[in-house]
DNA sequence: ATAACCTACAACCAAATGGTTGTATCAATT
DNA sequence: AATTGATACAACCATTTGGTTGTAGGTTAT
């Protein structure tokens, strides 16, 4: 089971920012089997092969991917979990929305009994 | 109804960098009411006035918060929609794993019918 | 052993980012 | 009309980012 460590303001900022590049997202997305080397990964852009391994060491330095030894190659794979944990970084924001409409509802209903709105509570 | 055009390349960009800063995304926060103006919002941040101005620019030019004007203040609301915007983007990217059980599946399975796997579309 | 391949890493550079201060504009108050 | 408050925007600066080239270290194959 994994426990899902809450995540501080820098860990967000650099997971988000690793997400801010197309370039980024694409090696996320071709990493997926775990097939293919930073090389092979780099033929498919248009910069160098320095380049490309700049991009592989932000996502590894977030966790959106790892690498593992082959032979003389290291292969890429990206981590579904840490992307979990960006969706989750989101919807934590959205949260502020739901908190909205509770506020909402308790004007309009007197009834909104705010003592056991347990629904609402935010899991520490 | 809203219908949630397909966003670039650029745009995910612009938009996942515009929450990749724990200054912009409080600010996303403390504007779901949109009764705060930008000076408001700026008195509880360690930086200028102007500072905070122009993260509230990066905030509305790709469209997580908008502006409207009171009196001689800009009130600033965040907008959900864009917020689910970033999760659709970060969904697609997720399904690249889905994608990977289904070829997974395909592998183990012969039946595995690929010409109407109607179920893993995305309901625009 | 030597060659070929893959990766690591440093040095360098241009552009973007995130902050500053200063000045101008514009609305509200007096 | 003059003052005050809120915003806009330009100029400037330090740091980071995203790219480059070059060099060095391992691993595999010949």
């Amino acid at each position: 089971m994994v426990v899902s460590i809450e995540l501080s303001d820098a860990d967000v900022d650099r997971l988000f920012h690793a997400l801010a590049d197309a370039t980024r997202r694409d090696i996320v997305r071709r990493s997926v089997d775990g097939d293919l080397s930073v090389s092979r990964l780099a033929e498919d852009y248009p910069m160098s092969f320095a380049a490309v391994q700049k991009h592989v060491a932000v996502l590894e330095r977030v966790g959106l991917v790892t690498k593992v030894r082959r032979g003389r190659e290291l292969l890429v794979r990206s981590e579904p979990e840490t992307l979990r944990r960006a969706r989750l970084a989101l919807d934590q924001l959205a949260e502020v929305w739901e908190g909205r409409v509770q506020r909402m509802a308790a004007l309009l209903d007197d009834d909104s009994t705010p003592e056991h709105q347990t629904r609402t509570k935010r899991e520490g």
